[in-house]
DNA sequence: CATAAAACTGTATAAATTTACAGTATTCGA
DNA sequence: TCGAATACTGTAAATTTATACAGTTTTATG
């Protein structure tokens, strides 16, 4: 979406506001009052950007005919389901739904991920629990993150000393993963901020 | 608030999802033709009548100036923490914040309880995670209930065989609770549909 | 530096919208 | 059965609102 300047930033967040307290949007002449403009086209004419730029939609010969557009209002996050191997993360091809309103429930999430298998069980992460996940580059010791090594997601609780890296399962079955990062390569995708589980299995 | 004529009823529901649909409510003129009528007064009567009823609030000289009424509109879901000896579960005592948006995850629950303690550590229940309860009169055998017992409040999983009901832990360093239905007293406020847990600790 | 976009003033008017007034027929509770 | 409330028709302003047109000044941007 393009661009706003300072002011049209503004004027969009007023809107914003003023739906928010008022269940209707304002007038030309409301909007004139509320940044002191002396000509209503001045409000006219930002409108009109605003939804030349995507922010909002007119609807002509309406009073108070202004939409302000979904994206500005809540989002979601987007569910990953099963990672195809090579692709980012976050790509099409792992899409498998989307989770409206779970952005207010964990602010600082990214994505959901869906958990395959039981390697985290001790640390409440079972399979098919969704965790939101917080996109970031570095990851502190008994932090639990999600990685990507030889093509395949992983979650594992890190553990760092210099160059070596253990990923630590949280399930006495399975055998944790060690890594030399001088060698091996790995890219961090996040790190778990949230779980969601949902339904039958409980 | 004072009952409805089932027009009046009709009106109303057309004006909730004119609202949902435009983010504009309507005008005289455009409710007047949704409903057919000959005459602007007729839909400007209907609106009086429902202001006077309370289901909305018209504010004068605004066009489009109609504000549905706040009805009780489940948005989000009452986080109950520790709860209070003898008091029902959604007392104002036991109401220890209150979730916006929780309840688009969870369309079946009720309310959240905050977990105490690790009796259902290994179904993936930890202390502090907030459970999605559903409230409902019976509970089916494997379900995880939570219970009201001698006044206090106990999540565990159900295991009923007839008049003997044990009430398991999932935590080997818990025992099972065995209740004699005849003779104990014992309360279910509901079953576990979903959790959600957050922050740091992960 | 030129040119476009941004950010306005100022005026005017057509169209949208509210809202008062004057009725009629029907239903419903007391 | 009587009065009040419901559910409308029909008309006509008064007011609100959108929006076109004609400008000016300032700020980005290639």
């Amino acid at each position: 979406m393009e661009k706003l300047s300072r002011r049209q930033a503004e004027i969009l967040q007023w809107l914003h506001r003023y739906v928010q307290e008022n269940d209707v949007p304002p007038t030309r002449a409301e909007l004139m009052q509320a940044f002191a403009f002396q000509s209503p086209n001045a409000a006219e004419s930002h409108l009109r950007t605003l939804e030349r730029k995507g922010y909002l939609q007119l609807q002509r010969g309406r009073a108070r005919g202004i939409r302000l557009t979904e994206t500005v209002q809540q989002e979601g996050l987007p569910l990953v389901g099963r990672v195809a191997a090579g692709q980012p993360i976050l790509s099409e091809e792992n899409l498998e739904s989307y989770l409206p309103t779970a952005d207010r429930l964990f602010p600082e999430a990214d994505f959901l991920l869906r958990v395959q298998g039981m390697s985290m069980r001790d640390a409440g992460i079972l399979d098919g629990d969704l965790l939101a996940v917080q996109r970031c580059l570095e990851v502190h010791n008994g932090q639990i993150a999600v990685v990507r090594l030889d093509d395949e997601v992983t979650v594992k609780r890190w553990q760092q000393e210099g160059e070596r890296l253990w990923l630590l399962p949280e399930n006495p079955d399975f055998a944790p993963i060690e890594v030399d990062l001088g060698r091996q390569a790995l890219s961090v995708e996040g790190v778990v901020v949230g779980l969601i589980r949902r339904g039958g299995k409980l």
